[in-house]
DNA sequence: TTGATTTGACCGGT
DNA sequence: ACCGGTCAAATCAA
């Protein structure tokens, strides 16, 4: 995606997508939650989901800074498309251009502008898949609840400028405001072997696969295995949206194209599915457009995992593989 | 000992 | 002046 130029991806498209990997990242969150226990015991299964998180992360912030090339329209304000926000303002002259004084460290810099909003997610928990480092907490007048201030753990030795701000739910105190402000640019020294480049769109056409094993990095040809297989049915929360509590709901993500009805769900049948030892995950998706249902079936040889609407996801041991399906409505369902 | 959290101070924007 | 975001010393925990 570094390839990407200017206006080479219609600023429509560039948002659908980014909306898809935003669901499907808070998708990958959710189901970290729901399989924590598994974790436990299988720590790999953890890091595997963390650097899909991590690599989603990546794919987002490219993507975004391709929309914010090909629209640079207004509607880019607000977004969390530069890594910098703070040296964004300098650059854009509304905010004071003020060096930050090394003499006394406090006072440098402070205020981001409230007009950057960031994206706002109810969530019930606080694990996204990054390592947060709290560095305030507030009284808010608005709030009965103090907001806490987080900002990436490797801010300082990697540069990344994410930050976080959570607050407890005024309407239901069991859930989470979280404002994300600027996109991960770091990578977790724990999960960076598994980690691959993103390969060129040119030639993976729409779907973006990523390795998790000890693959060589040019070796994308591997077999696939399975060690596990498991038979699973549609569950019922995939074929009757709407009545499941979303655990995590995104309020606002920059995208008018999505809808408030959008969520994952991870509903208990699917995760007493998954056992100890299986490698497959699965996560479902939920839609109010009952053509654009979630798809979910099995083989012996690969799972694929609804995540939204044109898209896909295959997950093995080693390999986990996106589908972004821009045009096509009919992936197959079961 | 080291890293994370707490908390009051500081500062910029409104 | 008020509010909110950030800093960093003090404190805590592993």
């Amino acid at each position: 995606m570094s390839s990407c130029s200017e206006g080479q991806i219609p600023a429509d498209q560039a948002t659908a997508v980014i909306d898809d990997l935003n669901q499907a990242k808070e998708g990958v969150n959710q189901l970290k939650d729901v399989l924590k226990d598994i974790i436990k015991s299988k720590p790999t299964a953890g890091k595997i989901m963390d650097g899909i998180i991590e690599k989603l992360s990546s794919s987002l912030s490219k993507l975004e800074r391709c929309k914010a090339a090909s629209d640079p329209g207004p509607a880019v304000r607000g977004g969390s498309v530069c890594s910098d926000d703070r040296r964004s303002e300098i650059s854009s002259g509304k905010r004071k251009a003020v060096p930050i004084p090394i003499s006394d460290g406090r006072g440098a810099n402070r205020r981001r502008s409230q007009a950057s909003p960031g994206k706002i997610i109810i969530s019930k928990t606080l694990e996204d898949g990054h390592v947060w480092r709290k560095y305030g907490q507030k009284r808010i007048q608005s709030s009965s609840h103090d907001r806490s201030y987080f900002r990436c753990t490797h801010k300082h030795d990697q540069n990344c400028q994410a930050t976080r701000q959570v607050q407890r739910s005024e309407e239901d105190p069991s859930k989470y405001n979280i404002t994300y402000i600027g996109e991960h640019t770091c990578r977790d020294p724990s999960t960076l072997h598994q980690i691959i480049d993103m390969p060129d769109t040119k030639e993976t056409s729409n779907s973006f696969l990523i390795s998790f094993g000890p693959t060589p990095y040019n070796n994308p040809t591997k077999t696939i295995r399975q060690e596990t297989q498991v038979q699973m049915p549609m569950p019922s929360s995939l074929q009757s949206p709407g009545t499941q509590d979303c655990s995590e709901e995104v309020l606002s993500n920059l995208t008018p194209g999505s809808s408030p009805a959008d969520c994952f769900m991870l509903g208990d049948e699917l995760a007493a599915l998954v056992g100890p030892t299986c490698h497959a995950l699965n996560v479902g998706y939920i839609h109010d457009q009952p053509d654009m249902g979630s798809s979910l079936h099995s083989s012996p040889r690969s799972i694929e995992m609804g995540f939204m609407p044109n898209s896909f996801a295959q997950l093995d041991q080693d390999y986990m593989l996106f589908g972004f399906d821009k045009e096509d409505d009919d992936f197959p369902t079961t």
